[in-house]
This record gives structure tokens, sequence and C-alpha cells, in this order.
DNA sequence: ACACACCCTGTACTTGAGTCCAATAGGCGA
DNA sequence: TCGCCTATTGGACTCAAGTACAGGGTGTGT
């Protein structure tokens, strides 16, 4: 069982260390001013680091300088940020970073986002979370049923009609794209609802983007 | 503050449900052996739901069923596998579920589990949560155009409802599950229409999931 | 007390969507 | 030539969706 180690603060704003040492309840927290005075205290038991990226010499995601600390398992190191980013999370998450969250997040959340990085796991808040979530679902097709061939026993026209009508085309616009009647693409969308399962347009469309 | 309420644990097996009973420190678990007769619940007071989802009559995660206890925030399932996966878990918690993880976890991590979906965040394993950044990192022109902030200026009813719609549900499914009117569902509806400047629900739903 | 936002509901109306029952015409393989 | 598929269209119909107009109830901040 792991036991009250002391977490290392690095920033340079003592109001922020303040909150921190009040959230998470220690007293005599080993504090730090610099990133690369962090760097210098070289592997660490697994305690868990909170990295104030204000302060000021936070190397560039990029940068080779992250490699050491972060890809050992040695440094679980909590990105916080007054300013968050989803793009600056996911770089810090992807080098290795056990968590990004907003610097003053209310104590109860920050005293979960130290037990569960302290636990070993990665911390996320749910907005981020609803990102990759999305953005993970659609670049994966494997979720799918049919994955990508949904039109597969659809006719020309009717894959045409189809992809219009899943963005939103009204029967109408289609037909005038199309140059034929609303009434024949009615026949169309009946054949293609027909075909793929679906009751109406809606349901066409969330399955032609690749949503249920 | 939050108060220590009561968590309910639906599952078949018995093993199981000592687990977690055991893990998570609770005499009185309000227990239920299936999926339907949790429904039957309606709306709880925002208490986390273990969900064993071997328990056999979990709908299909493209169920509408799912709508109603999963977009509003009034139901935080914690859904739990014994052979997790990846799909699985993208669908679940793209549907809303508070968390995703195996059901047999050390008792530990199931604890943390509840506290952190009980304060309102996103549980999520550190494997997934791995696959997921590499996706965002590797698709990140679709994540910068922030399709998260559809709903900014929604009201929760609003985002409640338009989401339910976005997922293809019909508006007397909507105001079933919401227990309203349909008429109170399509008053939502209209304003949503306004607020996000689209004229119906399948531009919504296109909105909604990122398209366009 | 008041304004204001949110939530809920009603009646009445217009209209797009989708279906059912047809029909005509061209292409193509057996 | 005879089916079979596809594309096209018509009329008539049902119905969900959305809008316009008009409220009532609640809670909250000023």
């Amino acid at each position: 069982m792991r036991r009250n180690t002391a977490p290392l603060l690095v920033s340079k704003d003592k109001g922020l260390l303040k909150h921190w040492r009040d959230a998470l309840k220690i007293k005599s927290a080993v504090e730090l001013g610099s990133f690369s005075a962090l760097k210098q205290l070289a592997r660490r038991n697994g305690d868990v680091i909170w990295l104030d990226l204000k302060v000021g010499d936070v190397p560039p995601w990029a940068s080779t300088e992250w490699n050491g600390l972060l890809h050992d398992k040695q440094m679980r190191i909590v990105a916080a940020s007054s300013y968050p980013k989803d793009e600056e999370a996911i770089a810090a998450l992807d080098l290795g970073c056990a968590g990004y969250c907003h610097a003053f997040s209310d104590p109860e959340t920050l005293r979960q986002v130290h037990q569960v990085t302290m636990a070993g796991h990665v911390w996320i808040g749910q907005h981020l979370m609803q990102q990759l979530i999305q953005t993970a679902n659609r670049a994966k097709p494997s979720i799918r049923s049919t994955p990508g061939a949904w039109d597969d026993e659809l006719t020309a026209r009717e894959r045409e009609v189809a992809k219009m009508a899943a963005h939103g085309a009204s029967n109408l616009a289609i037909a005038e794209q199309c140059d034929i009647t609303e009434r024949t693409v009615k026949a169309h969308l009946s054949a293609v609802f027909e075909k793929l399962g679906v009751t109406d347009r809606l349901q066409l469309a969330l399955k032609v983007h690749g949503i249920q």
C-alpha cells in the first residue's frame, strides 16, 4: 500500500502553491521555482510532481528534454495550466504526463487528481475526454457494424441521393441537384431506407457518418 | 461537500456483487439483477450506478434506450466488464457513461473510480487512454475545430433534448424518456435550433457529431 | 417586489417526409 | 424474346416535425 509521500510542487506563483498545499492537505511540500531545478532531481521514487506550466522555463512539448523525465515511469508529472488548452493536454499526455488539469481546480478535484495519478492512473478532464471519445469514434471504423461498407448494396443513384440526404439536403434540393423530380428522390430514399434497415434520413445520416 | 450516498449495483454475479461491496466499503447497497429493473428507477439523485455488462438484458450501445438514462446527468453509470474491449469502452463513454473499467479491478481502483465518477468526472483506464491520445494525435485537425463547443449556450434541458434528438430519437421518444410532453420537447428543440442556427434535427445531428 | 431565465404546456397551423399503389421506359443477360 | 433490374414519375395519403401565439409555474438575483 502506498503512503503519504510528499508531492513536489513546481511553480513560481505563491498563491498557486498555497492553493495546492491547502488542497492536498500537506504541510511540508517540496517546492521548486523552475523546471530546470526539477531536471536536477533525476530519478525520484515515484512521487507526483505538480508542474505549473506558467513556470517559464518549461521546454516545448516537442523537445527531447522531456524524454528522460517522462518515458521512464519514475516521474509522474501532473501538468497544470491556468489556461488549459486541448492541444496542450494531448501533447502533455502523449509525452507521458500522468495528468493535465486546470491549475486552480477546486480542492476536491485536485485531491482526486493526486490520488488517481499517484495510483498509476491517468487523469483527464471530462471536457477533453468528450473530445477524445468523439475523435476516436470518428477515426476508428472498427466500431461500426459495417465498416465503411454501408453503401454496398446500393445502386449508384441511391448512393448519390443517400449521401446528399445524409448531409442535410432536402428532397427538393436533391431533386434539383440531380435534375430529377422530388418524387423520384423519395422513391430512391425509400429504397435506401429499406436496404439499410433505417426508418428515416436522420438514422441514415448517423449510419453514413459512422455514428451507431 | 458530498455525502456518502449508496451506490446502485447491477449484476447477477454474486461474487462480483460481493467484490464491489467490499471494495466500496458499503454495507447496504441497493442491488438489482437486470438492466430492465434499472430502467424502472427513472431519475435518481445522481448516485453512481455500477453496471455489470454481463447482466444479460443490456441493450446494444446503438439503442436509443440509453438516451434517457445517460444524456441527462441524473444517472452516472459505470460500465464494468470482465472482458473489457476498447471499442466497447469508447461506445459506452460516448453515450455518456461516467466510466468504464474491468469488473474485477482491485478494490483500490474501484474506490477511485467511484470517487471520480461521483464527483462528476469521467473514469478511463490508462491503456485506453493511451489509445485515445494517440488517435487524437494522428487526427488532430478534427480536434482543433472544437466540436465540443456546440452546446455552450444551451440550458441543461436543451442540451439533454438536443443530444437525444441528434442520436435519432423522435420527439415522442424524448418526451417519454424525459417524462415531459411532446409539446415541450418541441419547444426545447425550437430553442436549440434558434441558438445553434440550424433548421432541423438533422442539421443539429451533423453539428453535434462534428460533421459540418 | 421585481425582472429575468428556465421549464412546462396548450391550440392551431403549415409543410416536409415517407409510404402505398401504381405505371412507363431502357439496359442486359439467359 | 422474356424476365429482371434500374431509373423515373404520378396521385393520394398519413404523420411527425416545426412554427406561431399564448400562457403558467418556479427559482434566483437585485
